[in-house]
DNA sequence: CGCCGACTGTCACAGGGGTGTCACAGGGGC
DNA sequence: GCCCCTGTGACACCCCTGTGACAGTCGGCG
């Protein structure tokens, strides 16, 4: 299920699509301002981003160039009327596709599912770390050519690592994108199923290379050497 | 060698590709309208179309469904980034693929080879996983050189399963392939007819080597070893 | 260098959810 | 009308999963 990150400031339209990017089967987050926008991507990394160009304070051009610096996922742009020099600008803060308010919802989640489906094609269905392969597309993952029988909770975990390689995920984070619910109360829940993908993945689990443990942060899946 | 036709009306775009895709190791012929193309699509029968979708007179998607009334042949779309209005209408006017412009010609090589490899192993007319052969023009599926007399609903699941080997699919996917319409309960459908079908083609139907259980997702068809 | 606290690894177990299986009734085709 | 196919619900089974407790490890600080 797609996760969204919702930026507008208007609370009639942010509630509005919020509502429906819901009912089309996203999952949505949203901000009224650029900054609480900012921040919310650092937390929650939402597959995607629905960013309003006119926001008080850091507008949406600022917040796409500095969300860029960093980060490669998908942003599309929503202003109002259709202005000639917004669309240059906002191609070139590097969205990837834009949209004019007054949006129907149900363009807005076509051209968000257009965007997504692009980024999927191009981020390849299978990748290597070492002799691990994650075949997205088989839904299995392989080490030395033999299939390591992951359970879906492994797999997914897995699969959400290996969307973000080399970057430190918090066990919120990975309780988000995983199991999709947000815990307050710490259990060992995160740690007992990377323990068991170790144990599946890694050639010395107690020694681990691929997944790596960030003390005080999480895990963090690296890249191949 | 692939034939492509390539229908675009801007000069500088189509002879640049034409020439890109010649040394790509194509035959391209070029149309500069609509009405062109689908006359050059009837006296020469390429293997390929690559499309623009904003063309004068008869525009992309509209060639596109014309074409697609009588032959299955590959198109991909080539589109502006600031119309591709609609994705959807692309995709859904029987595009098998969609380009933004401007393209980098090793991309388009690319894309165009990978639907001409899609294509190839859909269409042709049999094929084989260990014992079991699937023929597409006779619509039959032997064992052994045994008629496994599969009925209706098994044949086409199997069918559906056969055009993406190797790729798990949801019960979700297979009830609408199959099936053709949405369900939104659960139902033990797909898992009946699975079964079923397992009961003729597999050796050991309790120890399934073609038709895999992905467990959380779906089944999957294992390719040939 | 050693202690201490906080964080992480590990394990066993009970509960739950997903899957395989089956029988049966309705329906459609010959 | 007969028969085969198909969809459905029930049920059992097994694997997975979440939890809590405890041990182990790391880093900081005196």
């Amino acid at each position: 299920m797609p996760f969204l990150l919702l930026i507008e400031d208007d609370d009639a339209i942010r509630t509005g699509l919020e509502l429906a990017l819901t009912r089309q089967g996203h999952r949505v987050a949203t901000a009224a301002s650029g900054e609480d926008g900012l921040r919310l991507f650092k937390e929650q990394r939402p597959d995607l981003i629905v960013l309003d160009v006119m926001l008080p304070g850091i507008d949406g051009f600022e917040v796409c160039r500095r969300i860029r610096r960093t980060d490669q996922l998908p942003i599309i742009l929503l202003t109002a009327r259709s202005d000639d020099i917004d669309v240059v600008v906002g191609l070139e803060s590097g969205a990837d596709d834009y949209v004019v308010k007054p949006v129907q919802p149900r363009v807005l989640d076509a051209r968000i599912r257009a965007v997504l489906r692009r980024g999927e094609r191009e981020s390849s269905d299978s990748s290597a770390y070492g002799s691990v392969v994650i075949d997205r597309a088989a839904m299995t993952v392989t080490k030395d050519g033999q299939d390591l029988q992951l359970t879906p909770t492994e797999l997914r975990l897995l699969l959400e690592l290996s969307r973000r390689p080399g970057q430190a995920l918090s066990r919120q984070q990975l309780l988000r994108l995983v199991w999709e619910h947000d815990y307050l109360g710490d259990s060992r829940l995160v740690d007992a199923c990377v323990q068991r993908l170790r144990a599946k993945v890694e050639d010395v689990p107690s020694a681990p290379t691929l997944i790596r443990t960030v003390r005080g942060v999480g895990y963090r899946l690296d890249p191949p050497a």
